[in-house]
DNA sequence: ACCTTATGCCAACGCCATTGACCTTATGCG
DNA sequence: CGCATAAGGTCAATGGCGTTGGCATAAGGT
């Protein structure tokens, strides 16, 4: 047993490192993100970790069992962070609506750190608490719960599908190459109308359209199609 | 100038390897998608890359400007493959189908490849062909071209994002950890069901549903949006 | 005031991508 | 038909990476 990793609520010794500062999980992984904020989604090493700390980059061996291990509390940092302070309303369609959002927002908050941890199941108590919430709304609402499984499991992908590729898009010109939009058009607004008639009478109006999301839209959709499915289902449960 | 690369069209010499193999854009592209295939997203390496087909990692810079420049292709080989043999029928709603669930269905053919290329913007001849192929689609239906703008932006995201996570979760489990399904009840059918109750009750149902895909349903929304939205502007272009 | 052990530090290992110099051979031209 | 040229394969080296085992030290329960 080469890595023990002790749990962070059993930790008892706080040794500060040999410059003062005194570790823990929570700072480890502020840290991190304020690096990948910086130095961009490739850009979080254990060496560049350990020197923003002030410690040695093995340290982060007694507080995570690698750096995939610490990559899945960012991701569980960033849906804390979401939820943070919110309370269902009572009104479901309010209320998956605004958790929706908020988990959207908290990703394309942090585009470099979501890069690194959309599509990663950590199973770790905020992402546990954030499946809680979802399926306590639909069942409270009274949905049945074959329903609630398959409203669910659309509604947290399409979250965290629209999440990943906006956060992507926006992560990815990874230094001065950005210019975003500008970026964009360079790619695709000089080319041959003779070859590529449509993308070049449509690029002028597709610049600035596809830097913003399609999220908002497409939940707005999603929980009208939801709505229906109440009302269908509460009809022909107590008629 | 360090790297010239020749473009794969001006090539005339084709010196083979110390063992005999002689390289091409297409073969290297065609090798690297089976080690991801069998060493997984992260097996990707130049020298892995460099052992499987006979030849020094560094032969690689002769083709493509880096690694990333590699991975380009690679997404852009993936779209290729999408639409490889596909004219469009006239119909538009089929058509748009079609494209829709070809690349989807093309990216999560090959996970691991298409987790490093899913939110990669090519600008290669493959990806253009693809969008031009979309927005032809739409303006020969008789979309207005503001209205095909938004559409396509839609489109090509809802698409992007859902095989992008589709992949990621089919690519995910490593090694032998998957056991697909029951890696996912391994992780939440054994929570507290005080602490938990609604992942409690749901586990069961949600183990099967989490492992299919949610994007057919989805599209198929999204085009009952599109027909609506095409009918509005037809009636009152030409009442 | 000790003793244990958690926790920080060090040095080293084996990967990785990338580069510049070198060599060799396929090709186009005379 | 043969030669010059440069495309393209190879070599060796650089600097970064994650990770590990051994070691030192100070924190905390007793």
């Amino acid at each position: 047993m080469p890595k023990p990793v002790v749990p962070e609520e059993k930790r008892r010794r706080r040794r500060p490192t040999r410059s003062g500062t005194v570790l823990s999980e929570a700072l480890i992984v502020e840290t991190a993100l304020r690096m990948l904020r910086e130095h961009g989604s490739t850009g979080l090493t254990a060496r560049r970790l350990g020197l923003a700390l002030d410690a040695d980059p093995s340290t982060l061996y007694r507080y995570f069992r690698g750096m995939d291990d610490l990559t899945l509390a960012i991701g569980d940092a960033l849906i804390g962070q979401a939820l943070e302070g919110w309370a269902p309303a009572g009104e479901w369609r309010r209320d998956l609506r605004e958790v929706g959002l908020r988990i959207h927002a908290a990703y394309v908050a942090h585009p470099q750190a979501a890069v690194l941890t959309t599509s990663r199941v950590t199973g770790r108590a905020n992402e546990l608490a954030a499946d809680e919430a979802v399926l306590d709304i639909l069942r409270t609402a009274g949905l049945p719960l074959p329903d609630t499984v398959r409203v669910y499991h659309a509604f947290i992908d399409q979250t965290l599908a629209f999440a990943a590729l906006d956060a992507a898009s926006l992560a990815l010109p990874s230094a001065a190459l950005r210019a975003d939009e500008n970026q964009w058009r360079s790619t695709y607004a000089h080319l041959p109308d003779d070859r590529y008639p449509r993308i070049a009478e449509a690029a002028p109006l597709l610049a600035p359209r596809m830097v913003t999301s399609a999220y908002p839209t497409a939940l707005d959709m999603f929980l009208d199609s939801v709505e229906k499915q109440l009302r269908a289902d509460l009809s022909s449960q107590a008629p």
